[in-house]
DNA sequence: AATGAATGAGGGTTCATTCAT
DNA sequence: AATGAATGAACCCTCATTCAT
């Protein structure tokens, strides 16, 4: 409630900086943003961020592991929960998670990961697991019903599930990078481009594709 | 064959800089390359690398144009040579051309640009331009010849193109990241991937899709 | 027998202190010495050594006073109440102290005060005026009695002073020192070095040396 | 002979480093010096530091092996050279080499190394081995050779050797210590310090004592 | 009296850049 | 053209000190 400089405050403190190191982490890259700068973007002074992590690479394993957290499970029990057509879950569960995922803090982390992978190989250890071999699962399984229903033919699955996440996480990485700083044309409408790439995708895997209702856009 | 050894190096020197610098600046990110190990990885000493570039970000600028050049070109005056269908088009010339980008040093610009693009914004207008719309484009005259043919259905060209694009670039920027220190199964075999890939949206793409004769790998 | 566990605790609180304080300025130095360190040791918290000094100078000022008020009162005193002769003095009230003084904490005050002499020239004058000048002049009336009872020859006392005195302060030192971590042996066994010492150097004093009655340790 | 900021001088830098470092760390404590400080006095700008040793602590290191190389190697000749008695070799030798310590550098370094032997055990292993026991073992080795040849009792040996060293020591320490900013009168004098004690030890030590032609001072 | 979150100046160390050779 | 010693600004991190509670 007060404004004054030492305020106590140490609940939401971490959450804050998390908010700020990940912005600025995202912007800038790891080693280009300076721990000041993270304080001063959540209001605080320097010291105080030691206060919570011993060091600055422990502040980049906080925000990896916090902003990675919910989404993989939500995705997860939504499937479980869904009992439609492997199409259905894809034309919708699929399509409004990564909707959901583009527009939040999240996204950024996929350009953190990528950018800083080699230089932190436990955490690139932990989000390979935690995050791309999960997510590989959830869409593996969803073909593998379509295909046991008969919905879909039977393809290379391991390569339709990359067809299906590589250009998401690409959206995302490319949000917060080439999308920053020059903006180019038609990608900057990313619902649109998610669902019109399951809808070409979709059309590949299965047997009967769906009568041909769509113009261009 | 060529000049003495002695002038050969000297001739060659600005090129083993730029090879280096690309390595670098790839694996650990420009602002966590010192141009010390630049010089070093090169074999010649800290000062001398002043002598091409007046400065890091000159490196970098130098670094970009470099390893951008040629591939481009090169697409574009395949497609025109060539005089195929579209579907042959990206059955053949697209994926040959990804499969050799994907080997090349190439590869990791794309993961160095994607990275550094927020922070040196001139840079990334030169990327936006020279590679991700003139990729498009080339991308977009197959579609719509295909369309224009009656080859293909009616889609929407601009998120087809993007439905083709992203996972390559995806492609390299994961060979250079996760991929080295984290390596995902299945993302290893990218030929395998890219073909794939462009079967998949291929059949979505076509009015008329080809007899089924493969099974999952 | 005394007040309440919680009452006599706040009344202890800065003797509690002031051990803490000198056990790590000893240990570790003055400037290596954390406020923090000092708290932790004593079982309170860093804001509240600030309640007792105001600042970390402050705290080594009266860390020093404290360890360095009774012990030479005592030895001035037991002199004047002593009737016996100088060497009897020596060999007894003197070994006496200065054993005591290595196994209390005041032994701990020479390396303090030697280690941080030049940094604190006013806590120096203090050590000079109340320690060196008032042991020097202890020790000079004790020869002085010796030379005016005929018992001692007509020496050097002030060297002699020295003779006896360095020594002395040398094993306090060492022993908060080397011998800490580096144990030199022989260094070890303290009261038997300060009574050959005396034995050495009263031998050296005396007219008339005593018969000869040891052999080698 | 230049003066430009840029000199060339890699020869002679680590020794004017060293001589800055250890003057600075004698005079203010390892803790209390900044490399800066060492730095501008030897006239060179911080990184400097940083191209001869990599970090503060190593830079301890090289000051203590430095100054501690060659004068107990000059000490250990010396007594082999000469073919004197015991107390001969005490009252020149032993003597003139602690006048020449006291008046070098090295005096500075017993007072560095008691002061840091704690917080450095490695060094203080060093320290013990090499200058403490080296040292010890000179001694001792006189004064055995005075007791096998009847010009000396026999004493406690070892006790006699901290007799004869313990004072040295301390008159180092001193010097650098309240002697430099509470001088203490009579402790200035150091040869004559030094003679005196040697002069009242040796009459302790010898079987006997020569007639006694002195006075006090 | 006591706490401990917060501050911010300061020190160790790094590294892009310069320049005499 | 090439070197590598030297510089000094900048960054990470520490810790004496403050102050709201």
């Amino acid at each position: 409630m007060s404004a004054a400089p030492h305020q106590r405050r140490k609940a939401e403190r971490p959450d804050e900086l998390l908010d700020a190191a990940l912005a600025l982490f995202v912007e800038r890259g790891f080693a280009a943003t300076r721990m000041d700068d993270v304080a001063q973007r959540a209001g605080v002074s320097k010291g105080t961020v030691y206060l919570y992590w011993s060091a600055k690479e422990d502040l980049l394993r906080a925000v990896i592991l916090r902003f990675l957290g919910g989404h993989l499970t939500a995705g997860d029990q939504a499937i479980q929960a869904h009992d439609g057509s492997a199409s259905d879950l894809l034309r919708h569960l699929f399509v409004d998670w990564w909707i959901a995922i583009i527009d939040s803090p999240t996204s950024g982390v996929f350009k953190l990961m990528l950018a800083e992978a080699c230089n932190f190989p436990e955490i690139a250890a932990f989000y390979r697991q935690e995050v791309v071999e999960r997510g590989q699962s959830l869409i593996r399984r969803i073909i593998d019903k379509g295909i046991a229903d008969g919905e879909m033919r039977e393809v290379d699955v391991e390569a339709a599930v990359f067809s299906l996440m590589l250009p998401m996480v690409m959206l995302c990485v490319h949000k917060h990078s080439i999308g920053v700083c020059a903006p180019v044309e038609g990608l900057q409408d990313a619902p649109r481009l998610i669902r019109a790439h399951v809808d070409l995708v979709l059309r590949g895997l299965l047997r009967e594709p769906p009568a041909d209702r769509e113009g261009p856009a």
